[in-house]
DNA sequence: AGCACGCCGACT
DNA sequence: GTCGGCGTGCTC
């Protein structure tokens, strides 16, 4: 009995438990102790091998198995998971009431949760612009590929990686540049190279100034909501509060929405911070991401700019946490750990005790709720920058109008008259697809897919099948496969038809249809939108245009085919429509060209209409909080959702009251509904049903899932189900 | 989640 | 005669 010591190991398997081992045979005479706790280690797990993160360190527990197995070997001389990061991910794991190691595992780059070394500081190479390159540009043929490279370096270095995620395919136009003496290759570190004199902004108005400056005297943990009106400048804000953060030598980190990182948004930081500005998205490999991951735990990077993910970035030095658009769907993760990217950003921020600044134009009446009840302070910016005016909106009635391709005659003469004006029209259609229905006029029967029982999406202008919630595509039958009949027509109206109808009627400018269909890529978008120019055109889309780029010439905004999410039935459904109302039409104008919204509805007089149109989003959000008062929905409860699907729904089901069971035994005052058929009951195959858990006390909510989960996981109903537990859910789907 | 063990159908 | 289907049981 020469060391009695176990480690206690988090493990990324679906068990709500530790796993106990013997600590590794390890020749260089280390004993374990509670400084392991946080380093990673080997460990043997069935007949399989794992990677593992210390938890515990402690004696053996008296009702643990006499035959611990031994770990293999430590993976790190030093905690990875330590500090801050490690107790923010502790609560993340108990407020989501997922297995600890499953955590940990989302948190860690793929390369360091498979066990690799933490990789050493960027090595990579840099590219600058020569001296003959910088005197040279404007010789390169605007729009060019060579010229593009030669812009992006303009700013400064770029690091082989930064290229790498801002322009695909790099390499080749680099060379060509190199053999003409306009660039050079520098293998100094990156930090040096691009440290540039940072660039001056424009002036900052009084209600700016008021925020940098709130912002800027909060000692330790505070929280403000940065609530601005479109085109308020609230980017300033957050440069000004990030270049006092790197004055003071600490580290900064920017959140953004899946769609809102784009190469514009970085090169303006990049050029008003004068530091490097480390990114993190989806479209990185797993080594530059565990570069970066490596380069903030070492505190080399200073300003991280990223989407959901990059919130478990480890910041030893850090000053300030900004979520831009903090009402953005995309912060929250819908599958594996359901973490929502804005609350953790605030326990972080509590944990490190720094400031974080939630950012929008449209909060989420949550943050709305919190700002109010005085837990954040309220930063409100009323002026858009540069005197730009608000736009008009102007609201259609066309109950009982002729309808093309679903516009009415007024808003196509509106449309002539702006384009006619030399502006540009966005028209904002939020359906994909040719038409939502395919229906035989002769029998009723419409396209359904099989494995989800909700109908196909028309596309390729009335040729093919498309199922948006699985993917499943096929070619639209000739005939109706119930009937025979040849009468099969698209029903309804999404962008692909608006577009085509768009193209006939207004053939003298350019049409462009930008939704998830035609943009694929990252800088798909501006390229894209580069087309249109300075020239008059329209734009067809969905809610992928509602934000990101500037459109300086947009005159007008035509909003169609809004009335669906008039009558959701989710709680959520009206404050999305609102803020997608308000952001869309916040495109619509400049300082120099006042910009316009139509609304094309057929209710015209729906309350939620007028008072946002009349009252502003506050106003909108005022009363929809009492309704969410009144109805007992968030901010008001809190609720959980317990998720279960099935090949067979008796099995979704009996798991569903199995555990229904279980929570109401507990004898917590939690109110549970279900098992309902979830509002897609059927998706891919699989039978969907679900639990309600709510509410009005979210330690009561808790309280009852740290009893339940542990039977819930035990239940021999579980293991015939896929099921998972949502804690605040963000649509109940 | 993986992965093995285990007992019933159509194929080299 | 086997290869393989997925039910069920376990992982310190």
């Amino acid at each position: 009995m020469i060391d009695s010591t176990v480690l206690r190991v988090a493990l990324p398997v679906p068990l709500p438990r530790l796993f106990d081992y013997l600590p590794p045979a390890d020749s260089t005479g280390r004993r374990a102790g509670v400084q392991d706790v946080g380093c990673r280690i080997r460990v043997p797990f069935g007949n399989r091998e794992l990677v593992g993160w210390v938890a515990e360190v402690g004696a053996p527990t008296a009702d643990g198995r006499p035959d611990l197995k031994q770990a293999l070997a430590w993976l790190d001389e030093a905690p990875l998971l330590a500090g801050e990061l490690r107790e923010s991910l502790l609560w993340l794991a108990r407020y989501t009431h997922a297995p600890l190691g499953e955590v940990f595992a989302t948190a860690l780059p793929s390369p360091l949760r498979q066990g690799e070394p933490l990789p050493q500081a960027q090595q990579s190479s840099a590219w600058q612009l020569s001296e003959a390159g910088a005197t040279g540009i404007d010789r390169l043929r605007p729009g060019s590929r060579p010229r593009h490279l030669a812009e992006l370096l303009r700013a400064g270095a770029l690091s082989e990686d930064s290229l790498q995620s801002q322009l695909p395919g790099w390499r080749a136009t680099m060379r060509s540049l190199e053999q003409r003496g306009l660039v050079t290759r520098q293998a100094r570190p990156l930090d040096e190279l691009a440290r540039a004199a940072p660039q001056s902004g424009p002036e900052l108005n009084p209600e700016q100034q008021a925020a940098v400056a709130a912002i800027s005297a909060s000692r330790g943990f505070a929280s403000f909501l940065l609530d601005g009106v479109t085109g308020s400048g609230k980017t300033e804000v957050y440069l000004h509060a990030i270049a006092a953060c790197l004055e003071r030598g600490e580290q900064a980190l920017v959140l953004v929405p899946e769609i809102g990182l784009t190469p514009q948004t970085l090169a303006r930081f990049r050029n008003r911070l004068g530091v490097p500005v480390h990114v993190l998205h989806s479209g990185l490999n797993d080594n530059e991401r565990a570069r970066t991951w490596a380069a903030c735990a070492r505190g080399e990077a200073s300003v991280v700019v990223g989407t959901r993910s990059a919130v478990f970035t480890p910041l030893p030095k850090a000053g300030l946490l900004v979520v831009d658009e903090e009402h953005d769907g995309s912060y929250k993760q819908q599958d594996g750990i359901r973490y929502h990217a804005r609350d953790f950003a605030l326990v972080r921020a509590k944990g490190l005790d720094i400031p974080v600044v939630l950012g929008t134009a449209t909060p989420s009446l949550e943050s709305l709720h919190n700002a109010r009840s005085g837990r954040y302070g309220h930063l409100r910016l009323r002026q858009r920058a540069g005197n730009a005016r608000p736009p008009r909106v102007r609201v259609l009635d066309v109950r009982k109008r002729p309808l093309e391709a679903g516009l009415s005659p007024e808003l196509r003469q509106g449309i002539a008259q702006a384009l006619e004006a030399g502006g540009q029209v966005l028209v904002f259609k939020n359906r994909r697809g040719y038409a939502p229905i395919l229906l035989c006029h002769d029998c009723g029967w419409s396209a359904h897919c099989h494995r989800c029982d909700s109908p196909m999406t028309v596309h390729g202008g009335g040729h093919r099948l498309q199922c948006h919630h699985c993917g499943a595509r096929q070619s639209a039958p000739l005939a109706c496969p119930d009937c025979g009949g040849l009468a099969l027509q698209p029903q309804g109206v999404g962008t692909e038809r608006l577009e085509e109808h768009l193209v006939e009627a207004f053939s003298q400018v350019p049409v462009i249809r930008i939704d998830r269909g035609t943009t694929q890529r990252r800088d798909g978008l501006a390229k894209q939108l580069g087309k249109l120019g300075e020239a008059p055109g329209i734009l067809v889309g969905t809610q992928i245009l509602a934000k990101g780029h500037d459109l300086p010439h947009l005159t007008l905004v035509a909003v169609v085919g809004i009335d669906e999410g008039l009558f959701s039935a989710d709680f959520r459904a009206s404050e999305r429509m609102a803020q997608q109302l308000i952001q869309v039409a916040g495109r619509a104008g400049r300082a120099d060209k006042p910009g316009e919204v139509w609304l094309q509805t057929h209710h015209p007089t729906h309350p939620l209409l007028t008072t946002l149109i009349q009252g502003g989003y506050h106003a909108f959000a005022d009363s929809e909080l009492e309704q969410r008062s009144a109805a007992g929905f968030p901010p008001f409860a809190h609720l959980a959702l317990i998720r279960a699907e099935s090949q067979h729904v008796e099995d979704a089901h009996s798991f569903l009251q199995a555990s229904k069971r279980i929570l109401q035994g507990a004898g917590v005052a939690v109110e549970v509904q279900g098992p309902l058929p979830a509002p897609m009951p059927r998706r891919a195959g699989y039978h969907r049903q679900q639990l309600l858990l709510s509410s009005g006390e979210r330690r009561g909510l808790h309280q009852l899932l740290d009893i339940a989960m542990p039977a819930l996981f035990a239940l021999p109903e579980a293991r015939r189900v896929r099921w998972s537990l949502d804690v605040d859910p963000m649509d109940l789907y």
